[in-house]
DNA sequence: CTTGACCATGACCCTGCGTCAGGGTTCGAC
DNA sequence: GTCGAACCCTGACGCAGGGTCATGGTCAAG
């Protein structure tokens, strides 16, 4: 008559593990010896070579109660449908492998390639670094709502920036945040801004694709739900506003 | 300013997933409005994307902490690990379900076919079905402490069974299970089973094959071990173990 | 008689949330 | 102004498969 810890080792699990099956179910608690130890016979251990098997194959121990007293039909069923299972979940990791993959690759996170090249380029230009990581949270936001759009959005940004002027701008507009917020060199800001077609924000028209200086827009949403904000760039959507709505 | 269910329905996760990554730190808590609701700003929505595209990414949340604040090469290397990580975990499964496939293969169970095959040749025989059972047990048994070497024993003891006496033998071995202690049969079944090659336990030898009637001793001891003992094969054992050493 | 290796039970720990339970809040409809 | 539906809050238990103490009894050897 062995004892649980005999019976572990000679099986090779844990005594925890033998316990756990017992309080499962799985396993028939043995007798007792006068002090209290469980013995276990050689019929206990057939049975727990079977669950060790089944749990090694990845029979979760809810099914293996089943599996033991089966017929060979329903045994076959059972198996079959773990192994679906296993197979679900094996093809659910390599989903997850791809998704790490293009994490790593997309340098900086889970952005469509198109966005990635266009922050890539931003950084190029010279823009700050925090202005970089507000254009990549905007975008980040955008990837949120409008997945399919996003991509377009962003290659049509990537060839405006081709424009020195544009370029510019940008850079002027990025220099803005630490302007005050009565800073004179804001009206001509807004003139300029508006030679490139003024500010559309995402949630102005719909699904309608954005340009040119949204991200403006969303520096001051973002900032001020934030709890920081930047009042240069308020006034300079103002600004903006009131020159593309001039009635 | 969104409440924590408008955060979820945009970003597709549940409420519940979202108030766990702000007890497991990876979410500051923002702000409550008056009545003590969360209030979110873009930054945490901002925070939650990159929290779930690492997540469905299959990055385990306390890694993700980590990455979120990591330089590129340390989060290069991390990524790397989870990978290596992913790749682990999708080979164990392939595994399982290869024991899978062997369990459901096996008719009868995570045995070597070599023992399959002699279950069926036995039960072919027309051995007893609880005899069978207790065939199968022994080898349970001998494939838990000898894995290696069974194969080849339970081919070997296929052979054996082409032997027509030695069919029969082991069937009278069966019969015998019903007989009383003292019935005078069992004397002359000690001699048959002699010319055999007698009896050879597996504890006996320590590694070296078992042959012929061993299931035999194991029906004895496992019975006894399991609270219903066989006196007949009880005593069996005991004429053939006199005839081997007969000082 | 003590020491170290076992055994017992019970209870808390991990992951990634789901799912109550037992409240308070807000909003639109009446 | 009040009702109900739909939110929100915290706290706690649940899952698989055990790991890891904590606390105390048992056993064999020296």
């Amino acid at each position: 008559m062995l004892t649980i810890g005999q019976v572990a080792t000679y099986l090779g699990v844990t005594v925890r593990a033998i316990r756990h099956y017992h309080q499962r179910g799985l396993l028939p608690e043995p007798e007792r010896d006068a002090s209290g130890y469980r013995r276990y016979g050689a019929d206990a251990v057939v049975t727990l070579v079977r669950i060790k098997a089944m749990s090694d194959a990845g029979v979760p121990l809810a099914r293996i109660d089943e599996l033991m007293a089966a017929s060979p039909e329903q045994f076959a069923t059972s198996v079959a449908a773990i192994d679906t299972d296993l197979k679900e979940q094996i093809s659910d990791l390599k989903r997850r492998r791809r998704r790490i993959a293009e994490l790593s690759a997309g340098d900086r996170l889970f952005l469509p390639e198109e966005v990635v090249a266009l922050l890539d380029r931003v950084r190029e230009i010279g823009l700050s670094q925090e202005a970089v990581r507000t254009e990549r949270d905007t975008w980040i936001l955008l990837v949120a709502q409008y997945p399919d759009q996003v991509p377009g959005w962003a290659a049509e940004k990537l060839a405006m920036l081709e424009d020195v002027a544009f370029q510019r701008l940008y850079l002027t507009a990025d220099q803005a945040a630490g302007w005050s917020r009565d800073d004179p060199r804001l009206e001509a800001l807004a003139d300029e801004v508006n030679s490139f077609g003024g500010l559309r924000a995402p949630d102005t028209d719909g699904k309608k694709p954005i340009l040119a200086l949204d991200a403006l827009v969303a520096v001051t949403i973002m900032a001020a739900q934030s709890g920081k904000p930047v009042p240069a760039l308020e006034r300079l959507v103002e600004l903006c506003r009131l020159r593309a709505k001039p009635n």
